[in-house]
DNA sequence: AATTATTCTGAAAACGCTTTCAGAAATTCT
DNA sequence: AGAATTTCTGAAAGCGTTTTCAGAATAATT
């Protein structure tokens, strides 16, 4: 029933049944101006009686805006991005305007493409997760639509991007198993292939460096592998290790996925977690805390970073400065870590 | 650059410099009727120098199409959903249209609200992916919307649902476990809370007592417990199951998630897996080959349920009865299962 | 060469709403 | 009570395309 009406009832119509002219039911739905008491009501009832819905194309032809804030993600199913989507959502709640996303597939072209269809669209602000658009792009587009790029540090943008202190995370991590004991610490990490996108990556490595360092102890190369984040590298990070013969305590993984896949790896050779080696990831995914056993890492605030990322570009779109705060990743100590 | 055209040009603009008038510019870019050679080329250049991009509320408002499918999923962070797009976007690749995606979150007011949003925004075709709308509304709307409704029986609407056939998936877990000489087979299941939305889980059930039936054995209440379909669930089941004292040697959990809880609980009692007691899933989620050990579990072809249905609103749209297979799951076999 | 078909093409009318403009109505002020 | 304001309200002009209609060009027939 309430879905009846779609087709066909305009403005027109409720005007006609309401007795007053189209301006003012436009004035009355949209409060953009005083009416009086008597047709406003009259108004609303004919609205509800003839299941008006406004056509959003005339709407935001005439008004020049579309009311949506484009949201540009690169996989609908990870964990961390979708709790990113899951802040957005809420940060977008209680406002007027509706997301709008698009996943990028971690595929520039299809990236590029989803890009320009969010633009197309006229989405009244963008925000874009991740991803690996050319900083110049980014920045062309910033200069004429409200745009907050998520997850990823852009230094062009400063008022623009919001991501997380990834060296701060990649040093706690470390210096927790450092703390516990752990002199020989692994560390997986994943190669520098966009120099932008993986930034993120390279911090937490820098992170476990400088962690090994204000230790006292020495960097050795022998104990860091590279992956590609999937779980998969995680195995074969593991197995390469292993053949390399140096001995370890403890591995400190880039990204959950890498961990999942280095338990796995570790559970082949029959090599027990934690007791014969440490593990901590990071990300904290929802398998995390299924993990056997319960995987300690490093908590991403995700939701927080979307709700935040949501206010920011609605701030933009008010001509306010958002407020963008450098956020901090938490240690979650479950089970896979024990003391050296 | 590419971006910077966005704002202004119309097709005013291109009409003029082309020196052809506005229609036939309109009828070039859509093909919808020929047009000199001369002319054609002359409006592709000033296109391109002109940098022009089509505004899409007035091409819908004009045309009445929005050469959008909507999409209204529960939770894009779910693997299982994730394919599911994932195989739509690759069903839609070619085509002129586009995706347009809501998430109902679960949530039977978020949904609802999501679905008016889609509807709103005029798609011009929809994919509803589970969910508990109303079979009622659901309905209504497929009788002017072209209308798939993806991973869920709707008895009323036989030519627009696609789904799994969880029957026999159930069935075929169960059979496996059987022909590994397991006799004590508990199955975690999921209360029919909503009598649409989960009835895949009860089929999985139906299943799993059919095959018990059809082995000569006795159906035993005391094996089957319930959960909620989340991990944690998983956990507390096993639990549950574990105060019983009935003993079992096997399990069969109506999805992934409950199993990796179930594996957690079992490691906590020290329970092993698959020496002590073997475990099989249902979904294969991207984490089950991670799972120590590797999960046993009934893959559910998500990507090309997802291409089918985008395949099928297509269908609809062009007046085609749509082809509907039922799809089935199949066991993909890891280490979480031994002989008995 | 005169007709008759075919192709092309521009003018103009939608599409359904917002918003400016100016006049009407209701208030407030002297 | 009349003038000056302030509030409301309708007419009409967009917004940027698509599409119908009919006339102009061009090509095909006789």
């Amino acid at each position: 029933m309430t879905i009846e009406a779609h087709r066909k009832t305009t403005i027109m119509d409720i005007a006609a049944k309401a007795n007053v002219s189209p301006s003012t039911v436009s004035r009355v739905l949209r409060g953009s101006a005083e009416v009086a008491e008597a047709k406003r009501t009259a108004v609303m009832q004919a609205v509800t009686e003839l299941q008006y819905r406004p056509n959003i194309f005339a709407q935001s032809l005439a008004s020049g805006q579309s009311m949506t804030i484009g949201v540009l993600t690169q996989n609908f199913g990870s964990p961390f991005y979708d709790g990113i989507l899951h802040g957005i959502l809420l940060g977008l709640e209680k406002t007027e305007y509706w997301p709008l996303f698009a996943d990028g597939r971690w595929h520039p072209e299809i990236e590029l493409n989803a890009f320009h269809l969010l633009l197309d669209r006229r989405v009244d602000g963008l925000i874009v997760i991740g991803g690996q658009l050319a900083e110049e792009t980014l920045r062309t587009v910033a200069q004429r639509t409200p745009l907050i790029v998520v997850a990823r540090r852009i230094a062009a943008l400063p008022d623009n991007s919001l991501y997380l202190n990834n060296f701060a995370g990649g040093y706690n991590a470390t210096r927790y198993l450092l703390d516990m004991g752990h002199r020989d610490i692994v560390h997986i990490t994943a190669p520098n292939v966009n120099p932008i996108a993986i930034d993120d990556i390279e911090q937490r490595y820098q992170g476990y460096q400088q962690a090994i360092l204000d230790a006292g102890l020495q960097l050795d190369p022998r104990l860091v592998v590279e992956g590609n984040l999937q779980q998969q590298s995680g195995v074969l990070a593991v197995e390469m290790l292993l053949s390399r013969g140096r001995p370890f305590s403890a591995i400190f993984t880039a990204n959950d996925q890498m961990a999942f896949g280095a338990r796995l790896a570790l559970y082949r050779r029959g090599i027990r977690v934690p007791e014969d080696v440490s593990l901590v990831g990071f990300d904290d995914e929802a398998f995390a805390p299924y993990m056997v056993p319960p995987l300690t890492t490093m908590r991403q605030p995700a939701a927080e970073m979307g709700q935040t990322a949501a206010k920011a570009v609605l701030d933009l779109l008010n001509k306010k400065k958002p407020n963008l705060p450098l956020f901090e990743a938490n240690l979650v100590v479950r089970e896979s870590v024990t003391r050296h």
